[in-house]
RNA sequence: AGGCCAGUAGCUCAAUUUGGCAGAGUGCCUGUCUCCAAAACAGGAGGUUGCGAGUUCGAUUCUUGCCUGGCCUGCCA
């Protein structure tokens, strides 16, 4: 089969996954295997950036990977592997971070997030986040990046360090990326408030057991106007309701959503509806997982043989990039 | 390499002046109330005060060495 292109997509070592990571890119990752050649990196070296620790770092990524194969992710279709495995990405980072003014980097609203959140530890790692990622990207000779529109600021980065390399050189030795939006449904996190974050500690793990699943989904936060059981609520402005359109049938959302507004049924009805199609809908990826989580080696050993496909291509591209810049 | 400032609960910071039981707000957990949640109220957990040594009856506080971060100066390239 002919595929369409290279895709590659890179996620730091959170450790388990939940939904908002789930919907947002897992499931998008599974799915653009079918027609692209894939290439999904675990990239521990970008956690170091702000990393105090790296006492969990093997763990996070074991994790991850268990979660992303769990859901789908082939390691035979796609090329799945640990940034750090392939240690090419440190030469092209630096290579490329000679070409990049500091200017850029500075000017980008990630960083100055990051400095935001972290003013204690702005390293030059930090600074140089949007190099390593670019340097991810064009290792792999990657045609495509599937990202938020939020990241579209990186990706053009990543696309003028290309030309830039290109043209001091005089070579096309690097592929200019194209950014590939999808559009992600946005998940709140059970606070009804902020989006789903591990850090806010609002998430959901896809991994979590039946029971813990079904007592997240009672404590999300509802619709704060309707106070008794008798009030009718207004399933617009309910987060219970807007998963229920990710995980329950059509018909099922519809009468809920007329049945909520004449208060025909309450919310922990609706919970206890929401926690079981949940539960339904991950039963068989959490089997998957189970199995791979009894044996840890078997996951490092996917991980190391996708590392060395990665390898290939990454030799091949730094072959030409030496050879562009004359180095011996 | 030198000078100055800072480091206290998950987070933001008090307490240091004049050494005397290490606190508040926020977040977290529990309870009451709620169909659930929220809100409100009540309770609880959470600490090697960056690390070590010294002075002292007693050190978060004073002295000193080190670590980390920030600002300034110098030196090398």
């Amino acid at each position: 089969m002919v595929k369409k292109g290279r895709v590659f997509s890179g996620a730091r070592p959170t450790g388990r996954q939940h939904l908002g990571n789930y919907f947002g890119a897992i499931s998008n990752y599974v799915a653009l295997q079918e027609e692209y050649d894939c290439v999904y990196c675990i990239v521990d070296l970008h956690a170091l950036t702000t990393l105090e620790s790296t006492r969990d770092l093997r763990k996070n990524t074991l994790e991850m990977a268990w979660d992303w194969l769990a859901a789908g992710i082939d390691p035979v279709k796609s090329i799945v592997f640990v940034q750090s495995m392939v240690r090419q990405i440190t030469e092209l980072h630096t290579i490329l971070s000679m070409v990049t003014p500091l200017g850029k980097l500075t000017d980008l609203p990630t960083f100055k997030e990051k400095v935001r959140e972290n003013p204690h530890n702005i390293n030059y790692g930090l600074v140089g986040y949007p190099v390593l990622m670019s340097a991810d990207i064009v290792l792999y000779k990657s045609n495509f990046v599937p990202v938020g529109i939020d990241q579209s600021p990186h990706i053009e980065f990543a696309r003028e360090t290309v030309r830039s390399f290109n043209f001091r050189y005089n070579t096309n030795a690097l592929i200019e990326p194209q950014a590939k939006f999808t559009s992600f449904p946005k998940i709140m996190g059970i606070d009804g408030v902020n989006k789903m974050s591990k850090s806010l500690n609002n998430d959901i793990e896809i991994a979590a057991t039946p029971e813990e699943t079904t007592k997240l989904v009672m404590q999300m936060v509802t619709d704060p106007q309707r106070q008794r059981r008798s009030d009718p609520g207004n399933p617009d402005v309910c987060n219970v309701f807007s998963l229920h359109k990710i995980f329950t049938s059509p018909e099922q959302v519809a009468s809920i959503n007329s049945e909520c507004r004449r208060a025909g049924i309450g919310c922990v009805d609706c919970k206890k509806m929401l926690a079981a199609n949940m539960n339904d809908y991950f039963t068989p990826l959490r089997a998957r997982r189970m199995e791979f989580q009894k044996d840890p080696d078997v996951t490092w050993d996917m991980l190391r043989d996708g590392a060395k496909r990665a390898s290939v291509i990454a030799e091949t591209t730094m072959v030409e990039v030496r050879k562009a810049i004359d180095l011996p």
